[in-house]
RNA sequence: CGGGACGUGGCUCAGCCUGGUAGAGCGCUGCACUGGGGGUGCAGAGGUCGCAAGUUCAAAUCUUGUCGUCCCGACCA
C-alpha cells in the first residue's frame, strides 16, 4: 500500500480529549476517530490491527475444535427476560421498541449472546450424541456504559470474540474450560501481550470456575492480587489473603474506653487528623443490610470493604450498605459515628480488627468517638473473618511470601456457567437411558477491540507505538526519502514489488514530505521494520533497514535488502 | 447518578477576570527556495467564539438554562 493512496491522518500534537496513552497514540497514529463519547470509527489502519489480531484468534479457537458462527446483534427482549437478565444488565442493556404493521415490538442489542446460542441450542440439539460442542463468533457487542472511558478501552460498542460451550458432564466441561484458558493464553502470547491469568469470582460451579485475563498496565481500570514468589494471582474481588484468626485474649482490669468529642468529624480522615491517630488503629464500623438484616462490619480504618466476603462470611444472597434511617436506628447517632460498643445491632469482624491493641471508634453517639477501646474487652469477639480486599504486601495464602497489587486491564474471561441459561431457555439432552439433562456450558470472552488498545497501552515508547509484528497493521514502512529523486523512487518501487510479491504486507510512504516529518510518522506508527531508501545512501549503493525497537540503522546493499527483511520478519514472528 | 473541568478555524491554545475591530502556532491552498528527524519566505482560504434566552447602546467576555466532551467517584452478568 501506499501512503497517499490509503488514509492515515496522523497528527503532530495530543488531542486535548486524550488522557491515556492508547487513546492518545491510536488518535495520533490514524488508528480511530472518535463519533461520540463511547463510539469509534477504525480507521483503515486501526481496523488492519482489528484483522489481525481476529485472525489469530480465529486460528487457535478452530485449532482449539470450536466452530465458527454468527449471530444476530438485534435479540428480542423476551430472552433477557426468560433468563432474567433483563433486570440484571438494568440500563447497560439498550433496549428500545419499534413498529412493524400494526405489531409493537421490543429489541435489545446483545451485550452478550448466552440468550441467543442457547435458545438455538434448546431447538437444534437432543440427544448425547451431539455433545459436546463448542461454538464462538466474533461480533460487535453493545453495553449502554453509565461511563464510557479512555478511548476505545471502554466503550458502548465494542468487537467481541465470544465462546459458549455444551456439555454432558462437569468432566466434558472441564475439558472444554481447558481448551479454551489454553488457547487464550497462546491468543495472547501471539499478540505480543502480557498477560495474568487470574483466579475470578466463581460461579454456581464453585471451585475454580472462573478465570480473568489481565494485561498489566498503568491505566488498567481492575486490580489485579498477585504474589512474585508462587505465582498466585487473583482479582481483587476474589483475592484471598493469607491472613489466619488472632483473637485478642480480654484484658482483665481494663480502663473503660474514653469518650472524646469529634465534632462534624464522621470520617476516619477528619477523626485522624483531630485525633492525631493513624487510620490504621481505627475500627471502621459500616452497617450492611444482609437479605433485609442490618449487620455492623467491623474493618480497621485503613481496609475496604469487600462485599463478596462479606456475603459468603454470612452465608447471605443479598448484601448492600444501609440508608442513613436503618444507620441511625442500630446506631442511636447520625452517619460517621458507628462502633461496635453498645450497637444494637449483630457485627462480624475482620481479621485485623482483633490485632489492634487499643482501638479509635464511633460511640453511637453524635460527634463522640471512643479512644482505647479493646477488642475482646470492649466488645465481644469470638470469630474474625476474611471480610476486606487484599492489600499491597498482605501474606500470601499459597505460601510465606507477599502479595502486590498491579493495575490491569481485563482483555479476556472464562467462565464455567453450569445451566443458569440451559435451564431458563430449556436446552437440554436426553442420555443414553433417555433421561433428560439440562445442558452444562461454559462461555470464553476476549475483547478483541480491547486487546488491541491493550497492546498499544503496553507497547510503545515517546516517539509513537510498537506493534508486534504479529499484529503491526503493515510489517514494513518503506521511505523513499526524496519522491522527486527518480533514481530513489526507481529503487524504492523495485523494493516495494518484490516485497510485495513476496507476501510482506509493505506501506510505502510516497508522500512529498520532508525526511524528518516521515520519520516522525513512522515512529508514530510504530511499524516493526523500516526501509529507507535516501540519495546519500543510493549513491553507495545501500538501504537502510531498522527495527522500531533498534536505535539505530543499518545499512544493506540494495540487492540484499529484501532477503534481509526477510530474515529480520522471520526472527520477528518465530 | 454524585463531584470537578473544559467547549474560540481541521489540531493545540491565547483572548474572558476589567464588555467595544476575533488572534497565534501547526495544518490546508498557490508560488519560490529547501531536502536525512515534524523546514523557510511570500501570497491566500478558513471561525454565527457549542446552542438558547437574558442584561446592555454594545456580549467570545457578564447571568441563567441547555447540549456536548473529558476526568474522579458510584456502577460494570
Amino acid at each position: 500500500m501506499r501512503w497517499t493512496k490509503t488514509f492515515i491522518p496522523t497528527m503532530k500534537e495530543v488531542p486535548s480529549d486524550a488522557e491515556v496513552p492508547s487513546h492518545q497514540l491510536m488518535l495520533r497514529a490514524g488508528l480511530i476517530r472518535q463519533l461520540m463519547a463511547g463510539a469509534y470509527t477504525f480507521m483503515p489502519l486501526g481496523y488492519r490491527v482489528i484483522r489481525k489480531v481476529s485472525e489469530i484468534v480465529r486460528q487457535e479457537m478452530d485449532r482449539a475444535g470450536a466452530v465458527e458462527l454468527f449471530m444476530p446483534a438485534i435479540q428480542p427482549i423476551e430472552l433477557f427476560e426468560r433468563t432474567g437478565r433483563r433486570e440484571a444488565f438494568g440500563n447497560v442493556l439498550f433496549n428500545f421498541e419499534t413498529r412493524r404493521g400494526d405489531r409493537q415490538l421490543h429489541f435489545a442489542l446483545g451485550p452478550t449472546h448466552e440468550e441467543v446460542i442457547t435458545d438455538l441450542i434448546s431447538r437444534e440439539i437432543k440427544t448425547y450424541k451431539q455433545l459436546p460442542i463448542t461454538l464462538y463468533q466474533i461480533q460487535t457487542k453493545f453495553r449502554n456504559e453509565e461511563r464510557p472511558r479512555f478511548g476505545v478501552l471502554r466503550t458502548s460498542e465494542f468487537l467481541m470474540k465470544d465462546a459458549y460451550s455444551f456439555s454432558t458432564s462437569v468432566e466434558q466441561l472441564n475439558d472444554a474450560y481447558d481448551a479454551m484458558y489454553n488457547a487464550y493464553c497462546r491468543i495472547f502470547e501471539r499478540c505480543g501481550l502480557e498477560y495474568i491469568p487470574v483466579e475470578a469470582e466463581s460461579g454456581p460451579i464453585g471451585g475454580d470456575a472462573s478465570h480473568e485475563f489481565m494485561a498489566p498496565a498503568d491505566n488498567g481500570e481492575d486490580y489485579v492480587v498477585r504474589c512474585g514468589a508462587c505465582g498466585y494471582a487473583a482479582n481483587q474481588e476474589r483475592a484471598d489473603t493469607g491472613r489466619s484468626q488472632a483473637l485478642p485474649a480480654a484484658v482483665p482490669d481494663a480502663d473503660a474506653p474514653q469518650k472524646v468529642d469529634t465534632p462534624n468529624a464522621g470520617s476516619i480522615d477528619d477523626v485522624s487528623q483531630m485525633l492525631k491517630a493513624p487510620a490504621n488503629i481505627f475500627i471502621k464500623t459500616l452497617i450492611y443490610i444482609v437479605d433485609e438484616k442490618p449487620v455492623a462490619v467491623l474493618l480497621r480504618g485503613d481496609h475496604e470493604a469487600n462485599e463478596g466476603k462479606i456475603r459468603r462470611a454470612l452465608n447471605g444472597t443479598d448484601v448492600s450498605l444501609a440508608d442513613e434511617a436503618t444507620i441511625e436506628r442500630v446506631t442511636g447517632a447520625p452517619v460517621g459515628f458507628a462502633g461496635p460498643v453498645g450497637i444494637s445491632c449483630d457485627y462480624i469482624a475482620d481479621h485485623d480488627v482483633g490485632a489492634i491493641a487499643a482501638a479509635v471508634t464511633g460511640a453511637n453517639e453524635k460527634d463522640v468517638h471512643l479512644t482505647g477501646v479493646i477488642p475482646g474487652t470492649h466488645f465481644e469477639l469470638t470469630e474474625t473473618f476474611d471480610l476486606r480486599n487484599a492489600a499491597a504486601e498482605d501474606p500470601c495464602p499459597r505460601c510465606e511470601s507477599s502479595l502486590e497489587i498491579v493495575h490491569g486491564i481485563e482483555i479476556g474471561h472464562v467462565f464455567k456457567l453450569g445451566t443458569k441459561y440451559s435451564q431458563s431457555l430449556d436446552a437440554s439432552f436426553l442420555d443414553s437411558e433417555e433421561k433428560k439433562h439440562p445442558i452444562i456450558m461454559g462461555c470464553y470472552g476476549i475483547g478483541v477491540s480491547r486487546v488491541v488498545a491493550s497492546i498499544v497501552e503496553t507497547c510503545h515508547d515517546d516517539g509513537g507505538i510498537i506493534w508486534p509484528m504479529s499484529v503491526a497493521p503493515y510489517t514494513v514502512e518503506l521511505i523513499p526519502l526524496n519522491v522527486k529523486d527518480a533514481d530513489v523512487m526507481a529503487a524504492a518501487e523495485k523494493i516495494y514489488n518484490e516485497l510485495t510479491a513476496a507476501g510482506v504486507d509493505v506501506l510505502m510512504d510516497d508522500r512529498d514530505q520532508r525526511p524528518g516529518f516521515k520519520f516522525k510518522d513512522a515512529d508514530l506508527i510504530g511499524l516493526p521494520v523500516r526501509v529507507v531508501v535516501g540519495g546519500k545512501g543510493l549513491k553507495e549503493g545501500n538501504a537502510e533497514i531498522k527495527l522500531r525497537t533498534d536505535s539505530e540503522a543499518t545499512k544493506v546493499p540494495l540487492e540484499s535488502a529484501v532477503a534481509r527483511v526477510q530474515e529480520l520478519i522471520e526472527a520477528g514472528v518465530q
